[in-house]
DNA sequence: CATTCTTACGTACTGCGTAAGAATG
DNA sequence: CATTCTTACGCAGTACGTAAGAATG
């Protein structure tokens, strides 16, 4: 009997299927299922019901469930307090808005190699909101993203405010000066997807202002966002510092509004148990090397 | 990182010395200085100090046992409530008294290999003192001895008396009839080694009738005095009915007594924790075959 | 019939013991 | 110089992935 087999069994009992188990872990299906038939050798127990197609666990495998947690958390306390930080291993799933991506996660990227060796890491982009959908069911151990995650069992950890302001291309005919909800409501906009936490907070600036913006054209990504601006298709939401070229060369203009677009709080999250030691002190090594605005 | 490689750390910390490890392992010393080795690398830690030719644990090392033991432990409570009996293996050291080992152990090993046949014993038959001291030290799972053990995270389970009777070749000439310890006193004894219950036993008879015997000698088992006594070389105190065969071939003739010799009490003894799921369940299966007179 | 789990098989690797080497008291 | 730990090396058994098979809804 190994860890191996025990994570193994925790992850296919969690998912409630081999197959979900296997792509969690990196492996194949015909190992997964390999590693389970030899535990239940071991054990001289059946811990899957195999007469359905899905997995479900036996009596005895929802026994073993407890031990294994308990057992995989021991290892991970074990390996966090005994060993030193080049001792941590494995696979560390990262979630990170695009904002992150496009500014400091480049060096985060590199500390953690530097200090977690031996630590893979798994990057996810992705809308806030599957992010936070993927951290929740476990498929990421770790999220850097606006907002708060919502749950007890997090350890949110504040890497602080990030400016965005509106802007379009100067060839696109906006009034100068000051500019209200109202003066920009008639305008098309360019946002991220529907679901995104770009779009809504774009919904809520205008919601504050009482109106609604005419039209919002979506797209996947700022980069997006920024070139449909500078090509003159619309107005949009952007951290200033990104695309400071872009201003600079006249592609882009910054629109001052009032009231300005209050600044956004990022934040990195990992689950206060997580089974991956080294996510809640990445989360704070996230804090140190983030560049956002701070308290 | 695996149980192996922290058991075998438990043991070299625990035993002080990695060759001590490897002897209670049923290993060489290479294999569990690999083993160290391998487990130190992953941890990025020095488990040992290696300046000295004795290994001591570093700082490091004794925090690991902390959650080497508490790993093993949960490990064992694991197999054991999880898996069926069969489950359970590894080696148990038993260790056993001589009148158990000429009575009922080959039944008890049957029995113990039926219900647990991953279990690989190890029997060691030995004085009730030796076996007390090794049971002590960590080097028996569990002992089929006389007497109690002291100390109080032990398992005792009684078995049962046994009767002993003194004993002599008929051609010896001791006078017939009810015997005191003053009417045996002025002959030859044959015990067991000075040290040995059975030797200490007999001192206690003679000293309760307020006389000491003039002359003990001492062999090292039941079969040396009985064949010593059958000679004609002594009286000795054997259990009768191990030796019902020589009583009625008229090689031995039982001495009745007056005190009779108290009926010796056995129990099966096991570590409270120990880490051998098997011990304390395999005390109460002791109990069970044991044959011995019970309340 | 697509999905899910199991079985078969060849390969690569890990872990062991033997044996020789180094260090310590 | 005997004891204790480490290193070298060859072998054997284990664990994996690929691929094919069986079963289920």
């Amino acid at each position: 009997m190994n860890f191996r087999q025990l994570e193994t069994f925790y992850w296919a009992s969690k998912l409630g299927s081999l197959s979900a188990a296997a792509e969690r872990l990196n492996a194949t299906q015909s190992t997964v299922s390999m590693r389970i038939i030899e535990l239940e050798r071991e054990l001289g127990v059946e811990l899957f019901d195999r007469s359905q197609r899905a997995a479900r666990t036996t009596a005895k495998g929802r026994e073993l469930i407890y031990y294994a947690e308990k057992m995989l958390r021991l290892l991970a306390e074990m390996e966090e307090r005994v060993g030193g930080t080049g001792a941590t291993q494995g696979v560390l799933r990262l979630g990170v808005a695009e904002m992150i991506s496009i500014t400091w996660l480049p060096r985060l990227v590199q500390v953690i190699h530097e200090k977690y060796p031996r630590v893979t890491l798994e990057l996810d982009e992705a809308l806030t909101k599957d992010l936070v959908e993927r951290f929740t069911n476990g498929s990421l151990d770790m999220i850097l993203a606006p907002g708060k995650v919502p749950g007890y069992s997090v350890t949110p950890v504040p890497l602080g405010r990030v400016q965005f302001a509106w802007m379009a291309s100067p060839s696109f005919g906006m009034p100068s000066g000051v500019l209200t909800p109202r003066d920009l409501q008639a305008w098309p906009v360019i946002a991220l997807s529907r679901e995104s936490y770009h779009h809504t907070s774009i919904e809520e600036w205008f919601r504050l202002g009482n109106v609604h913006c005419r039209r919002i054209d979506t797209c996947k990504s700022f980069g997006v966002a920024s070139s449909l601006a500078s090509a003159g298709l619309g107005v949009t939401l952007l951290p200033p510092r990104c695309y400071k070229d872009e201003i600079k060369t006249g592609k882009l203009r910054l629109i001052e509004t009032d009231p300005p677009f209050p600044p956004v709080e990022f934040a990195a999250t990992a689950a206060v148990e997580s089974m991956q030691p080294a996510a809640k002190q990445i989360t704070l090594l996230a804090r140190e090397i983030s560049d956002f605005e701070k308290d």
